[in-house]
DNA sequence: AAAAACTTGACTATTTTAGTCGGGTATATA
DNA sequence: TATATACCCGACTAAAATAGTCAAGTTTTT
């Protein structure tokens, strides 16, 4: 049970503009060097965050991607969505009529897997970009 | 973001366990139709649970498995723990000098998903097996 | 004009997942 | 004691997901 790169990266390069944004666009090689992620896959991962209205571009020399909310404003959870990150612990079927393992009634675990679900998801709700920037021990 | 397969039979097969063993094995076979748990799958499921001390095995005819702990004892963490499912949502080495993309300190958000690890270690830790089968709505 | 930086779809190697297969061994019961 | 039932266990594999790369642009500032 892990998050994926492409979920962790996009956190990570939202951190990053957060704390070194000072009202002007940040290009993704900068936040590539600093955050040592593949320049390549930043632009995958931010063509994402810009089709969900997380991030909106500058194009042309001095441009690069600037926070549409502010970080205070800017919930996890909203991140993860744009990478099509839900948290989807259960494998038991939810949009058909049939539930769970091809049966008609849910699966004895059923509910407890939709616990877990509002469990994580409600823990990504409740946090905001700026609170991953308190207590920073290191400057990046 | 998602619990794998096994993980998440194994919960369903000792749930199940829970509720039909009378102080006598259940057998794969029994559990592989009531789920509709391939049979050979949950022998492997079992082999990690057997070995975990999750359950011990009788063989033989009327032979199958018994819960070692009783289901209000089982906590769900030591079953995800048997199948190697450590929720482990950072990608960031733990164990070498460097920590977080080859870097020599922290990443931005090490701490962040170190909190997500232990929220969601904290849910598998407190439920027991035999939280699932209260307000169950179906026999199964 | 040229350089910096975003835009976008397609492609691919590697890893993980979700199983299956084959050949065992142990034991209760007829 | 034969045999059916059920556990035991390592090896294997097809398919899917992951983690990127690549190519070929377009836009804007200087």
């Amino acid at each position: 049970m892990k998050l994926n790169t492409k979920s962790r990266y996009a956190v990570m390069a939202l951190a990053d503009m957060a704390v070194f944004s000072r009202n002007n666009a940040v290009s993704l090689r900068d936040i590539s060097l600093r955050q040592g992620i593949s320049l390549l896959y930043l632009e995958q991962i931010f063509l994402r965050l810009k089709k969900n209205n997380i991030v909106k571009s500058v194009r042309g020399i001095n441009g690069g991607y600037i926070l549409v909310k502010s970080p205070k404003e800017l919930k996890i959870s909203d991140i993860l969505l744009a990478l099509d990150q839900k948290v989807k612990t259960i494998g038991c079927k939810k949009d058909s009529k049939k539930s769970c393992n091809g049966k008609s009634t849910k699966c004895i675990t059923h509910n407890f897997w939709d616990e877990l679900d509002i469990h994580i998801n409600s823990f990504f709700e409740n946090k905001k970009l700026s609170d991953l920037l308190k207590n920073r021990e290191t400057r990046i």
